[in-house]
DNA sequence: TAAGATTTGTTCGTATGTATC
DNA sequence: GGATACATACGAACAAATCTT
């Protein structure tokens, strides 16, 4: 392992101006990061207790625990009480980078057809990558998914509730990539849709027909998928990218502007 | 503003199990995100104080602290001292998000390949929809950026040079986009290709056949953008990208693990 | 420049809660 | 149950920053 001994730092992309005073906290949970990457600290490992850290950086208890909530926020560490408690480092979760993301593109005021953008390059990508990989147990999982709801639903609730359950599908489609980059992009984009607000209907009953068009697509879908047939796989989920968009735009559906969760 | 008033909160996707006893600081932090979210407060405004906090929430001074430090964290408030001062939302910086994302990836360990599926997907799609909408002044920053280095590199340090260079043309090009998705994750591969570290060089002299050809590129680039040619963008995107990545491969460039900056 | 007011920043002492043995 | 080791929380005091006069 070439340990790359604090080199330089070359100039990051997108580099703000950033000077300024920083705060004994932030410094502290600075110089607690620098320590774990330094020693190549991974997931479960321990950090020092909080007397110790007092006595290591010199600040007082209530500076170390602003500092340790910094790092729990990111989802740098997590802490027990008790004895043999403490702080250790914690993988950040999939779910909370989501949610520190999305704070991002909370003032951003997102698009329906910013989204359905990317999601018609990457998602018939994906799939035609996914074809003939996949195994029994993942097959049959979206098989059931797709299967789920074999009537067009008859409420809104119901509409609701068959949309995320399409998203899940899709979720679970890109969880299933090998490419943590690409499931994460993917995942991401499905979960901003699921937070969507129907603002106004245009028809009084949803459309039938798109919605059909909609399942039989993730039925053969998947079908083209067990069968390896990638370029079927591609020009399905293309199809199934520009129904689901016109849908949504026929719905006026609006994106929900939200806070992370946890 | 149709206020969402509280619904049920319809099962999110990638929802982990959570339930956990949430700290008291956590539940402040949770009760101030409330708060703004209700009131649709927007980048410069203002929240209580820590006294009226500590009035408001009933606890004590530190905690009210410690919650303040896991919004700042996630850059969600900036907090000034003095009269007048206090904590205002502050909109999360692009570069805050990268590096809350980047902490995300630390555990991960992309591959190369992996960053190079997606560009291979986005920058020729991006560049495509880019050419003919380029006002001069961006252009001209773009051609400035191309002629940067006339000669090929003579140093490992030049050469480190020139490859953040090249990644800034692509930062740049992204931010054009009016998608601020799209542009988000090609500024975050750029930004994580820019942490590389060459870990074996193959060939003592970069190969300046390659480098040469990616010059040429990036100079062709903004000619089809200017002229409004997308095709030929597309085409010279694909063939610089695959060039990257194989300049990349000989070079056996690793992915530095790095905690965020801030 | 200086003084005073306001608001966050930091420390210390103490007490309480919680999990392990 | 009791002892121990740890985080959690409170409150009072003082320090530092910054605005106003």
């Amino acid at each position: 392992m070439t340990k790359s001994s604090t080199q330089p730092s070359s100039p990051k992309i997108t580099d703000a101006p950033r000077a300024q005073k920083r705060s004994r906290p932030v410094q502290v949970a600075d110089q607690i990061k620098r320590w774990v990457v330094e020693r190549d600290l991974r997931k479960g490992d321990k950090l020092p207790n909080e007397a110790a850290m007092i006595a290591q950086f010199g600040v007082s208890k209530g500076t170390v625990r602003e500092a340790m909530r910094i790092l729990e926020a990111q989802g740098l560490i997590v802490t027990k009480t008790g004895p043999g408690g403490g702080s250790l480092v914690g993988e950040v979760s999939k779910d909370r980078a989501m949610s520190l993301l999305g704070n991002y593109f909370y003032f951003k005021d997102l698009s329906l057809s910013d989204i359905y953008e990317l999601r018609k390059l990457l998602e018939p990508a994906l799939v035609a990558k996914l074809a003939g990989t996949l195994d029994e147990g993942t097959l049959t999982e979206l098989r059931d998914m797709a299967h789920q709801y074999p009537e067009p639903a008859q409420t809104p609730e119901e509409e609701k509730e068959q949309h995320i359950s399409s998203l899940l599908f899709h979720a679970r489609l890109a969880d299933a990539a090998d490419n943590e980059l690409l499931g994460f992009v993917i995942s991401f984009m499905a979960r901003i849709l699921s937070d969507l607000t129907v603002y106004r209907r245009l028809y009084a009953t949803p459309n039938e027909e798109l919605w059909e068009r909609g399942r039989r697509h993730q039925i053969d879908l998947v079908e083209a998928l067990a069968s390896g047939d990638g370029d079927r796989a591609h020009a399905i989920m293309t199809s199934h990218m520009e129904g689901a968009e016109r849908m949504m735009n026929q719905q006026e559906m609006r994106i929900t502007r939200e806070f992370m969760a946890e």
